[in-house]
Order: structure tokens, then sequence, then C-alpha cells
DNA sequence: AATGATAATGAAAATCATTATCATTAAGAG
DNA sequence: CTCTTAATGATAATGATTTTCATTATCATT
């Protein structure tokens, strides 16, 4: 059994620290926004949402910490093709099952869809271990997004 | 036999007068640096591409042109994180084949991979066609990528 | 708990890709 | 060849994201 004694069960500030950032007031409040949704987010939406706790904070914070958040593989970003970047924890830290992406190219819904999921990773692992040798590349990551029309737009 | 007796043999004119659009020295142009390109160019350096040949071309109208090269389904946009789109033709009218991207983290370097694709294409419409019952979405379009860090940059 | 080095922050200005505006030009139907 | 109007070029505007810089807060060390 695993003890947890303190904290969140995360270890976000054992996580920051070891990786030479400091664990901050700014950084838990976004952290707390972005887990405890089940949107993707916008840096505009993460930043209105964090002030209702925290009302000092300014948006370049919240710009600066989510890239920061990406580079440690914290945080997913995403491009859902509509001019700004949206936001996911990834999947090691989220309560989100592995899924993919339906976007419609009209109203811009997006579906989440875990269904069919086991054979694509299946497909996806075989195809990284595929590339990685042929072209030497280290692959920690996919996606895949499918663009149609929803129901209500066709 | 097919005989193309006049054109490069792919109708544009005709394909932009059945859409009730004009066939322009601009939209001509544009389409005719995309088409002997192998990079995923973005508006701008279509822009300055075009200009060599058409030195008096606008970057709106290449912006605007582009724009419509999407809707018709004639180009791809394509988004790989460096905060600019770029274009592709699409598979129909390109000479490349069918392929997805592998794209590095670190310096954007991106590698155009052929191979695993017939599992993948299989297995995607697979899916293609059990999203589309569940979701009453009409899908006409899906996007791979792979992300990590080429051999120079591991 | 106090100190000091410096990473992180907030406010505001700057950047830069993309879009909108508007007067002018040129497709192409008749 | 003429006329209608879509398309264009130049330029201003927009809006998301970054940068700058003076100030503040973290945290290893005392």
């Amino acid at each position: 059994m695993v003890l947890r004694l303190r904290g969140e069960g995360h270890g976000w500030k054992g996580r920051f620290r070891g990786c030479g950032y400091r664990w901050t007031l700014s950084r838990k409040a976004i952290i707390d926004v972005l887990s405890s949704t089940k949107d993707h987010m916008s840096a505009e939406e993460i930043y209105n949402s964090v002030q209702k706790n925290y009302p000092s904070i300014g948006l370049a914070t919240v710009y600066r910490t989510l890239e920061l958040l990406v580079e440690m593989r914290v945080v997913m970003r995403l491009d859902f093709g509509d001019k700004r970047a949206r936001y996911e924890l990834a999947e090691t830290f989220s309560s989100k099952d592995h899924h993919h992406h339906l976007v419609c190219n009209r109203c811009g819904k997006i579906i989440e869809y875990t269904e069919f999921i086991e054979d694509e990773v299946e497909l996806l692992e075989k195809t990284e271990k595929g590339l990685s040798m042929k072209y030497h590349f280290k692959i920690d990551n996919h996606m895949i997004q499918f663009y149609g029309l929803c129901k209500a737009c066709q």
C-alpha cells in the first residue's frame, strides 16, 4: 500500500522542484483549475477562472505557466482550428480516460471519444515503434483528430 | 485513354466556376507554387514565392485564396505548433502519397512517413464508420501526428 | 525565524500572424 | 465591347501571445 501523507497526492511541489522550478500559488491555482474542468480551456478562460480564487493573477503568468506545464508534459496543448490554443491535463494527471477528438468544422463542437481506442492504441504503438526505428525519432506523444460536421450542423 | 486537350489537366477553371468563383491569375499563381513544392509552406512563404512570378500580388490575397482553397478542400491547413498555419495540396491534387507527419518538438523538423499507412487507413476507416454512427458526425477528414525528438535533437 | 540570491510575477507595451476596410481592377456573361 | 460585381492590393485593425522591467515571493542557507 502506498501512503500519501500530505498534499493532493500528486507531489506537485516535488515535481516542480525536481525540474528546478519553484512551487508557487499561481501555479497551484492554474493546476487546480485544469484539474477541476472537463473543458478544453483557452489561456484567457483559465485566466478568468483562476481570478475567482486568486484575483491578482496576471494574464502573462497564465501564459508563462501553461508553457511551462506543456514543457513538463503535465499539460497538452490542443489546436481545434479556432485560432487559440486550448489546454488539457495530460492523461497521467487527469481523471479522463485516453481519448481523441472529433471536431465540427462549422460550429467548433468537440466530442471526446474513448471508443475504438484500444485498437487505435495498439496500432499506434506498432507504428511508433516502426517510425522510431526507421527515422531515429524518439516519439513521446501523438494526436489523432477527426474533422467533419456534427449532427446539428449537417 | 484519356485526352486532356488544354490546361494542366486539373480543370481548375471549371472547378472554380463550378463553385461560383472566378479563375484569376493570382489563384493560378498560388496553386502553381503549392503544386511545385514538397514543403509545408506558410502564407508568407507562399506570398514570397508567388511574388517571383507575380510581383504585384498582395499578402491579403494569398490569405484569402488559401482560405478559399481550404474551403474547397483543395488544400489542407496544417498546424505544427510553430504559431503559423502551413499548407499542402490535398491528396487528390498532389503527387505525394497518403502520408502523416512526425514533428520534432525541439527543432520543428517535419518528417512525412508513408509506411504503416495501409494499416492506419484501414483502422481509421473502421473508426470513422463507428464514430459516424454513434455521434451522427459526418466525418470528412482526419489528422494523425506524432511528436517527439528527431535524431539530431535527442 | 531572518537573510539573500534569484526565479516568478503583474502591468503594460510590443510582436506578429491573420482579418477587415475600401477604393480600384479585371473576370466573364451577355 | 460593355457592364456587373467578384477579386485585388494597400493598409489599418485585430487579437492572441510574448517581452520588458520593476517589484515580489520562494526557499536554501544561516
